[in-house]
DNA sequence: GGTCATAATTGACCGCGGTCATAATTACAC
DNA sequence: GTGTAATTATGACCGCGGTCAATTATGACC
């Protein structure tokens, strides 16, 4: 692999194979999406894609190897612009509580337009990784995210937030399992997205004070649904 | 609809076709999960299933509509073998999170054997309900379920092993979602009971303590791994 | 320009999940 | 027994996801 001499010349370090094949699959992808939410996944066929992608029905799995291929590329999608929008994990600020919703929010708000299409999505990623033929699927992304997802939490331990006893991995699972399984049936329930934010304040609601009853003189309960409240207000 | 007349007479109130339904049922169920177990739930065709149940292919959708809905069938099956072997869940003893942890090994042990099966059949599951065309997917199980959970919750609250301003729907679905989510990844990496029993520990530890740290004096960290263990001898 | 190895494209083809019109079986009335 | 309405069984058939051998585009080297 002798690359970058002569031919790479012009645009951005890119053979006209490279550009070629990024641009093909971004028709691709495209096409997907729209008829995705035009039709509903299902009810969509890979040759409809292919077509509207101007493709032979080979090419679209040369680049995505499965149908559900592209849930897993809608979610990495997804997590990206969220990344972009609100920046890398480390230069986040405020509570880490604070900051957990804010991240879920962004999520929701992003799937709430084709609800059905994140639904799919999420319950890809929730399963990705192997599949008993031997594929490895979507791990990238998953990773990513559950890395967001803990780099908060570890951040939280620093500030003295979090607990500094626990396992990061086991919080953010936790977390994970949690919110996505929340999102999931707040999009199949069509809510609103004050309803998603109830929700998922009851939820962290007990990841962070837990289920058992507080000893009785510090940290008294009725001080919790207030703080609900506030939490949301920064959103 | 006059049933019960004449014809009902021998074996328990069951007319003919109704206890060849019944066989018939049982025949293609057996076959199924034998043959999942032999070859893998993808791997094996509905074609197979028909044959050795001795029927034909189109009688096999006659009683489960889809392939998946063996699926359901299964985690039905499981969730019912348990609930027979340990009892209705109001008339467990012992501790909240004792009872907890001893339902989710029941589950744990059950699916230890062909673990392919059990992770799709959970994740069946978890995605039930309704699918967009429609159709409604094994929500009795479900439902079943998550009110055993809700029920332990919430003698948890009237012993007082729980806080009782908690809504118990919303710790029955963390709970729930996070110990499914730590079995099928238990699943997926085969590690052994033990494994399950820390990283089940972990969580559960969690979701009764919380991540914020405990206010200063009252209920030290220490003593908090000391209770996993405690708690594990039980089982 | 021409040659060749490699990468990308393609549509004919296959297998399986799921449908449906038709046939067989059962229940019941007489 | 005979008639008949309802239920269940069945396999030919269809559509779509996915494969693959054959074809075409690309770029390195002369």
């Amino acid at each position: 692999m002798t690359i970058g001499a002569s031919k790479t010349a012009n645009s951005t370090t890119l053979t006209r194979r490279e550009r070629k094949k990024r641009e093909t699959r971004r028709r691709i992808y495209s096409a997907a999406f729209e008829l995705f939410r035009e039709n509903g996944f299902e009810e969509t066929t890979i040759e409809e894609i292919a077509d509207r992608a101007d493709v032979g029905k080979g090419t679209v799995f040369n680049y995505f190897p499965h149908k559900t291929a592209f849930l897993a590329a809608i979610f990495e999608d997804w997590v990206n612009r969220i990344i972009e929008e609100i920046g890398p994990a480390e230069e986040w600020t405020g509570s880490t509580r604070g900051k957990l919703e804010q991240l879920f929010f962004f999520l929701a708000n992003n799937s709430a337009q084709s609800p059905e299409l994140f639904r799919k999505a999420i319950f890809e990623h929730l399963r990705s990784i192997p599949e008993e033929d031997g594929r490895l699927k979507a791990p990238a992304t998953m990773h990513e995210f559950l890395a967001m997802i803990r780099t908060v939490i570890r951040q939280g331990q620093d500030s003295g937030d979090v607990r500094a006893d626990l396992d990061p991995k086991h919080a953010a699972a936790l977390v994970e399992s949690a919110v996505f399984k929340t999102i999931v049936i707040w999009l199949m329930e069509g809510g609103s997205l004050e309803d998603l934010h109830e929700e998922m304040s009851a939820k962290l609601d007990i990841i962070f004070d837990g289920v058992s009853p507080r000893t009785n003189n510090c940290a008294p309960a009725s001080k919790r649904s207030k703080r609900v409240r506030s939490a949301r207000a920064r959103s």
